[in-house]
DNA sequence: CCAAAAGTGTTTAAATTACACCCATGG
DNA sequence: CCATGGGTGTAATTTAAACACTTTTGG
């Protein structure tokens, strides 16, 4: 059935267009950040916008996430997830697009961003001091913040932000900078090595002017497939 | 900028559509159940599946969904809540369409569902017994599933599924037949009763043929709007 | 020896679990 | 008086929260 004939009458449905907006998240030890371009295309041209672009019709619509964010910031084979889609009629000034905002998680020492294509530059802002973006992008950060706090809380996410080896602060400075609280240091070393996510690797940090401290690694072995049953109302 | 004109090496993006599938769940003091409609236009003529159409330019994409369940099932002014997009390239025979899922919960007893337009029956199907779906509703559906599982375990959902008063243990019933557990009973008001979702109305069961159950409501005027802080691993 | 961040334990309170019997009604 | 589902309390365990001082390194 995959080859039928469209119906003349269903045409007019056919003059959509969609873009995917990406909003990936980096961190640098001290602040979240996310990636912005610069945009040397209309609309919005000379603009700060998230790395988004329309999409042909020939690649699945994840895939065409992951292949706008390599075009427009040379940044490769980044795992991405769906956010939500945005379809204000009034979004676009060039017509009807729908938009599939995803977001991901990346080391930024890792990678090297590099602006391409139509995007002029490319670079990292720390998410509190965001510039007014165009099109509906502020309201799909606040969105993916949203949903990376909810996931955070329920997921062994946030070990993609940080480098292979890290330091328990590290990874608690970045909890906090997610969920915008601060914990207690005992607290949460307590927790977060009770669940297993983590493996002490043995090794310590070198040329600190402190005490070093020991290198943790994520633990990919463990298993995270089982969803917690029960029932919890946490508001 | 809301009037600009496109460019037209861009007309070659604006090909694609979009459609709009709801996943309308209903409970019978039994089992979860899902709305489903008997297609009556190709493609997948005679077949079951979730209520869902091609969407038109003219409509924000939240109103489309509900005008698209108006439109084939009669049920009018349901609250929707977007899950997420599906664009598998070959996801629709007709050619490259884009679709955005969304689920609803209504309490079936208040709701008359009468099949509109071309959907020739609409109907419910216990989500345990659905028959396969076409296009990729299958994945659709357990998508959803997902979602609501979540969904209840953070906020006050369910309630949209019982009628207007309600036992405890109609409340317990829809839990258990959402998240596919099963409650201890005592524990199980205990919660409930703790987190003010909901309040006793002092009315009785009449002609019951057991002791009569107190009759409980929603309580709208609890603030459901803070978010909990800190962290959790219910994995 | 000083500065800077790492590391560590205990007590208290709160939440969760497990568990069994009596109650009110209609037939 | 029987069948049916409604309703209730407590003890034990687990989890979360609060809180302050010592350790290790480099300069």
């Amino acid at each position: 059935m995959s080859e039928s004939k469209r119906p003349d009458n269903l045409n007019q449905y056919f003059q959509a267009a969609v873009s995917v907006d990406n909003v990936v998240f980096g961190f640098d030890n001290e602040v979240l950040k996310i990636l912005l371009i610069y945009r040397g295309a209309e609309p919005y041209k000379n603009y700060w916008a998230l790395p988004g672009d329309l999409i042909n019709l020939e690649s699945d619509l994840d895939n065409s996430a992951v292949n706008v964010l390599q075009s427009l910031t040379g940044l490769d084979d980044i795992f991405m997830e769906q956010i939500r889609t945005f379809g204000r009629v009034d979004r676009h000034p060039f017509g009807r697009v729908y938009t599939v905002a995803y977001y991901s998680l990346i080391k930024s020492e890792d990678y090297k961003v590099s602006a391409q294509s139509w995007a002029e530059e490319a670079d990292w802002f720390p998410i509190s001091k965001l510039p007014e973006l165009p099109f509906d992008h502020n309201e799909i950060v606040e969105f993916a913040k949203q949903q990376l706090k909810m996931r955070i809380r329920v997921q062994p996410v946030g070990f993609e932000l940080l480098p292979k080896y890290f330091t328990l602060s590290e990874l608690q400075k970045l909890y906090e900078a997610i969920l915008e609280t601060e914990f207690d240091v005992r607290n949460f070393r307590k927790k977060i090595l009770s669940t297993g996510f983590i493996l002490d690797t043995g090794l310590k940090q070198t040329g600190v002017t402190h005490r070093p401290a020991k290198l943790y690694k994520y633990n990919a072995k463990r298993d995270y497939s089982i969803i917690s049953s029960g029932m919890n109302f946490d508001l």
